[in-house]
DNA sequence: TTTTTAGTTTAAAATTAATTATACAAATTA
DNA sequence: TAATTTGTATAATTAATTTTAAACTAAAAA
C-alpha cells in the first residue's frame, strides 16, 4: 500500500517547508533552505543529482546552494566508499548553527564598525582640542560620544559572541536534556 | 572656515555608512540602514522632508523606511510644539535594537517550526503504531525523532530569547559601565 | 469654502538578486 | 589516448525587490 509513503512523503514536505522557511527569517534563500531541509531528513549521504531531484533544481542552483551551505557549517561533504559522486550530509544540531550564523554577523559587524570608529575618531578628537569654532568643537564632542557608545555595544555584543562560542552560554541557559 | 565642517561631515558621513551597512548584514535595506544612520547622528528631531535632503532619497522611500524602522522600534515618532510636520528620533541604544531584532527573530522561526511540528506529529506517530510496513514505520519513528530534536532546539532558543527580553542576560554579560 | 501642505498608497520603472543553460576543466574509465 | 562523467564558472535569463513619480487622502490655513 503505498499511500502510507505519500503520507510520510507529506509530513516530510510540510517539515522541510518549514525548516526553509525559517532559514529565510535568517537571510537565506528558499532554494537554499530547501537543500537543507531535504538533507536534514535524508537517511544518508545525497549525491548533488540525487538533491536536483528532491528539490527539482537545477545541478548548478544545487552546486551553489551547497558550497553555501558548506561555509556557513551546516552541510559537510562525505566520501562514500566506491562511489565517484561527492555525497552531503546535513549538521542536523541546529543549536550549533544557531551559534555559528550569530558569531559569524556580530563579528562582521563589529568589523564594519571598529574600521569606521578608528578610522573617525582621531580627526574628531583632534578638532575637539584645536578648533576655535565652539559649535564645531561642541558638536565634535558629541558626535565621538556617541562613537564610544557604538563601541561599548560592539564591546558587549563581543563578549556575548564569545560565550556563544565557547558555550559556556550553555551554562547560563542549559539544554534540554534528552529523555 | 568652512573646511571644519567638511571634515564633520566626512566623518559623519563613514560612521554612517558603516551603520547602513551593518544592518544590510542584519538583512535592513541600504536606504533604510542609511536613514537610521542620519538620525542617529541628528542633533534634534527630523521631519521627513529634511531627512529626504540627507539621503538623497523621494519623500515616499523616506516615509516607508521610517515605517520599517518604527516597526522594529529602531525609529520613533515625536511631536515638535508648534511644528506641523511629524519628527522622528533614532532609539540609540544599540544593544536594546539588537535584542529586539533577535527575539523577533527567534520568535518567528519557533512559531514557523511549532506549527509545523504539531501538524506532523500526530499522522508520524500513528503510523509508528499501526502501519505493517517495517520500513515506513522505521521511517516515521526516525523523523519523529529529527522533528523532537528541533522542538528541543526551539525550546532553548525560546528561553535564550526570554532571558535576553528581560535583561537577565545582563547578568550573565554585564554591559560595560559608563566612565 | 478653497487652497495649501503633509504623508501615504499605488503602479510603473529601475535595480538587484537568483536561477538556469551552456560551456568548461578536472578527474575517471575504457 | 579518447570518451565519459562530475562539478563548477560564466553569461544570459528570469524573478524579486527596491525605488520613485504621480495620484490621492486627510488635515490645516487662508
Amino acid at each position: 500500500m503505498s499511500s502510507e509513503w505519500d503520507k510520510l512523503e507529506e509530513t516530510r514536505d510540510v517539515m522541510e517547508s518549514a525548516i526553509a522557511q525559517s532559514m529565510v527569517i535568517y537571510g537565506v534563500t528558499p532554494s537554499v533552505g530547501r537543500i537543507y531541509g531535504v538533507l536534514y531528513f535524508a537517511g544518508e549521504p545525497m549525491s548533488i543529482d540525487e538533491i536536483k531531484v528532491q528539490v527539482a533544481m537545477s545541478k548548478a542552483s544545487v552546486s551553489n546552494g551547497l558550497r553555501e551551505l558548506q561555509e556557513t557549517e551546516m552541510v559537510t561533504k562525505v566520501w562514500k566508499k566506491g562511489e565517484r559522486k561527492d555525497h552531503f550530509i546535513a549538521e542536523k544540531d541546529f543549536l550549533r548553527n544557531f551559534i555559528n550564523y550569530f558569531v559569524k554577523k556580530i563579528r562582521q559587524e563589529r568589523n564594519l564598525l571598529m574600521k569606521a570608529a578608528e578610522q573617525t575618531k582621531p580627526a574628531l578628537q583632534e578638532m575637539t582640542e584645536t578648533t576655535d569654532d565652539e559649535t564645531v568643537r561642541e558638536t565634535a564632542r558629541r558626535d565621538l560620544e556617541l562613537i564610544q557608545e557604538a563601541q561599548d555595544y560592539l564591546d558587549w555584543t563581543t563578549r556575548f559572541a564569545n560565550t556563544l562560542e565557547s558555550r559556556e552560554m550553555l551554562e547560563y541557559i542549559p539544554p534540554t536534556k534528552k529523555k
